[in-house]
DNA sequence: CCTCTCTAGGCGAACGTTCGCTCCTTGACG
DNA sequence: CGTCAAGGAGCGAACGTTCGCCTAGAGAGG
């Protein structure tokens, strides 16, 4: 039975010793540096791969005041839209050479000033917020200012950070104008958590497109699902208690939309003959509902990318005037519709 | 307009120079080291925090030979099983002072053994394997061996490295005895990547509850659903071709298990009563498809927790023998069977 | 008044790098 | 044959910590 060992790792100047050089020509050889004879270049080399030397990167960022790393604040990584945000997020850091520290939130939004901690004392080069709790944080993101770069997927109080995310009131309006398109005209929305920009602007969409079209806006067409499919269905049940006259639900993600569509299920209702469904985020499972669920697509893997891409120019221009970047979204037909 | 800046960040020194003492008596008060007067050690306190200074972990770590953190190597932390995987094995590391470093690799496994010698460079004092795509890369284990202690989700080659997983086999049998038991003879089973041993662990289970039931094992009952919804849905549709006889089937997961219930759907057959479906994972989604799905759960959060306790532990024990630890799974009886 | 024992704090070294400077050797060219 | 340039390698310092050892002074006890 073998055990585990906690070998000491073998450093430049292991690497050294066995050549016969000093440790800093070593150095200079594994870097590509300074000028080195073909012979001994070859011998530290394989000098090096023979003993498995791999560099110490915290004692080369201590050196260079730079590790190549960027921390990443999330909240809740099994949140599906969020995982595909990081996701692109870390391809393009890896792309660009860049490693990811991700330091999760609690559910509540707590230790957000704990984890920005963290990342400073560990150094990192730049930070990616992604962690809508943080949305009302300002002691967090005072940690945050004048330190480091920072570009968050969601709104930061104080203005000084710099945001990449999607169109969200494009979203509601999109969804929206869809189905008063279909002719509906006691259209419902099923809203995310109350106190979150995101439910905000997508009510903002929904009340914009109202206006266009010259529908009043109506309270009771409203109803609080909590982002979850539970919490959809019970709101479901609530808006047809009160509005049987409903004719089209818009919900604030595919994920409540689902909900919605059990509940008409329970309801008796066909879709979309008696009532139309329409989500927004576009998730996989969308594309397989019964019927399959007309949405917005909402390109999270690419608002990642191009927060990660924004950082790391950041990074590089040293300093840089914050910017606020919105990706489109457009709309999906299927059969919910 | 505000730029954001890259402020030196304050080191010891810094604090010392301006609380006048040397440097090594301000790192002792800020460690709670050695004995300082209480005024000066309330005067370096106050000093520290006006300055805002953090320490440096890298310079820490270096000298203390020991980082706080952990390497997690994941292949596709969208998938949404190993993401709860992944926030189960951050909250432990959390709750022990730990923090997590996370790297993934692409998904064909390719970019391994660098994702390795990444956290290797970065001195991790242990790594987690989450990506399964790495079952046969003997290379990239190698690296790792011998150097740091190692804890995986999958299969390892060489079997010297310590895992946790939950007990595939039982899932299949479980499963399979379930149908089983409701009196079914044709069950028929979608399985997912032919490759991946987690496949051939709940393949050997759906064989093994045949056997006890004194079924023959039929080839032409199994069928490639490749983990998704699409794959699932044609892997149903060859299924009833060959085998139109079939009254239950046997998805390897819960998502596959939606492909076979729209599937069905489209074949005109009632779920459970002329045909029924069982899935394994226990999704949240689950709960909600038509009819609510019957299931095994499989416990990922918790394999999440258990595995980084036992590497936290490995570390802590210096060395240690590796051990396989198998999680219990159960079955989750819902409508569609 | 001398010594002994604390206590507060200083000092040097080490961790593993990178970088700039210096020094020696060699060879070529006038 | 003398001079100079350039290539090859070494050396010291620095990055920001922690740790162990040392010292100066104060207070106490004989």
């Amino acid at each position: 039975m073998r055990t585990q060992g906690s070998t000491r790792h073998v450093s430049v100047k292991d690497v050294a010793a066995r050549s016969g050089v000093s440790f800093q020509t070593t150095s200079k050889v594994l870097n590509g540096k300074g000028s080195v004879s073909a012979v001994t270049r070859t011998r530290i080399l394989r000098v090096a791969s023979e003993l498995g030397y791999v560099p110490n990167l915290q004692a080369r960022s201590l050196v260079m005041r730079s590790t190549r790393e960027v921390g990443l604040v999330a909240s809740d990584f099994s949140d599906h839209n969020l995982s595909r945000f990081i996701v692109g997020a870390e391809r393009e850091a890896r792309r660009q050479g860049y490693s990811v520290v991700i330091t999760s939130v609690d559910q509540d939004g707590s230790g957000g000033e704990l984890a920005l901690r963290a990342l400073m004392g560990k150094r990192v080069d730049g930070v990616l917020l992604a962690a809508p709790q943080m949305e009302e944080d300002h002691v967090a993101v005072q940690a945050l200012e004048r330190t480091v770069p920072a570009v968050s997927l969601h709104h930061v109080p104080g203005g000084g950070v710099a945001t990449v995310g999607s169109d969200h009131e494009l979203t509601g309006l999109l969804a929206t104008r869809h189905l008063v398109a279909k002719g509906h005209r006691q259209i419902a929305t099923v809203i995310g958590a109350r106190g979150r920009r995101v439910t905000q602007s997508r009510l903002r969409g929904y009340r914009r497109a109202l206006e266009e079209a010259g529908f009043a806006f109506d309270e009771e067409l409203v109803e609080d699902g909590d982002w979850g499919i539970a919490g959809a269905l019970t709101a479901t049940m609530h808006l047809f208690e009160h509005r049987p006259e409903i004719t089209a639900i818009f919900a604030q993600n595919d994920t409540m939309a689902i909900g919605v569509l059990s509940a008409l299920r329970n309801l008796g209702k066909r879709v979309p003959e008696d009532c139309a469904v329409i989500g927004c985020d576009d998730i996989e499972m969308a594309a397989h509902t019964v019927p399959p669920l007309t949405t917005i697509h909402v390109p999270f893997y690419e608002t990642g990318e191009e927060a990660m891409r924004l950082l790391l120019s950041m990074i590089a221009a040293g300093s840089v005037v914050p910017r606020n970047v919105l990706l489109p979204v457009h709309l999906v037909v299927r059969a919910s519709t």
